[in-house]
DNA sequence: TGACAATGTTACCGATCGGTACGTATACCT
DNA sequence: AGGTATACGTACCGATCGGTAACATTGTCA
């Protein structure tokens, strides 16, 4: 495994490494036309680099799509502890906040869903090095919603969670369905009235 | 436009049509596995036919792809029809009825969500073949649900019947994400309570 | 200066992709 | 029996797929 994930470190000014470039062209390929409709060689080509080059920074293509996902993961997250962060210890106004922010990211005319949602779809098989990646992102996300619905008070939480979760990956695949006007604009709303139909009275 | 539907009429006894073989195999193996994952070969090996023969029914392995979904379609309003008809002028049982099976479908070992819903996320780009009908087949959802939602007495029906559809399209994704135990065999349950507390009081 | 690591260059691999030109068999109708 | 239309098979196409071998070039640091 000597798949070289995103450098975190701060730029030095340096000339990007090949590595870096192609992950850069691949995750915005892979992101909105699909993994399997993206051959390497165009991924080469529009990185300015030759195709030795990414066998050297990564071991497969399917590798170079589970790294992918994985800096998705980082920056999904990242979004998801901003909205956290954003209303300490009110767990509805922290759903609140990150599915505002879906429901408008979703209006967006090239709006393309959630890159791990779509590679399990386009990757059924188990083990397969994206799936795996894709699938550890969301059972982690049920476990958070899990939690912040029990924190929320509900009457039952990991119903409750779920509910959010069905939600939200709705709001992905109908966002990309429907574009703009389309039913993810009201996920929000619905998570809400969702949640106030759930709490303990 | 010369591809051949399939033919509805009562089967004579007479040896299966070429394309009709193929068009049994391409809706197993693109469900199961993805469109794009299968490739015309494979198609004709598994059907017992030549290539020649695929092309002499189909235009185009996408227009074989759009055939495979026209035929989920009409499979996918059946079920629907079928829930609807089971409880005559009530469309919150007949959501329930709907979701129920839903639910249950998505707990089965080999699930792999909505046919349409798939293809829409393998073909991102717009006029595709294949997605025309999947998207089609999702604004006469959408269109259904809201009006449900209507006769159910919503305050806002609208929000009430995108929400539901959002639950649905979140059951066919978490039900092939996570498998038996995943978020999708809740979505009755949370669907009931998202209508509950949507109805005038 | 010399060694080393990273990248580029060129050319190539077998397999598979979607798609087709062309000949052959079969069944039906006259 | 003969013609004809329909259905099917053999063999092939150029392009692209993911991936690699072998070698030249560069910049860095000792």
């Amino acid at each position: 495994m000597k798949s070289i994930e995103p450098t975190i470190k701060a730029d030095e000014g340096t000339p990007p490494r090949a590595g870096e470039k192609i992950l850069r062209v691949a995750r915005d390929l892979f992101y909105r036309q699909g993994i399997r409709a993206i051959g390497v060689d165009e991924i080469v080509r529009r990185a300015g680099v030759t195709k030795p080059s990414l066998y050297r920074s990564f071991p497969s293509k399917d590798e170079l799509a589970a790294s992918y996902l994985r800096q998705y993961d980082l920056e999904f997250w990242a979004r998801f502890d901003e909205a956290v962060a954003a209303h300490p210890g009110d767990p509805r106004a922290q759903i609140a906040a990150f599915l505002t922010r879906i429901g408008k990211r979703t209006q967006k005319p090239d709006y393309r869903g959630c890159g791990m949602t779509n590679a399990a779809v386009e990757y059924p098989e188990h083990g397969h090095p994206a799936r795996v990646v894709s699938e550890a992102n969301k059972q982690e996300l049920r476990r958070r919603l899990r939690a912040m619905a029990a924190a929320m008070g509900a009457r039952d939480a990991d119903t409750l969670g779920d509910g959010l979760l069905l939600l939200i990956e709705g709001a992905y695949i109908s966002g990309q369905l429907f574009g703009a006007g389309g039913p993810a604009k009201s996920v929000a709303r619905n998570a809400d009235l969702l949640i106030e139909a759930s709490l303990k009275k």
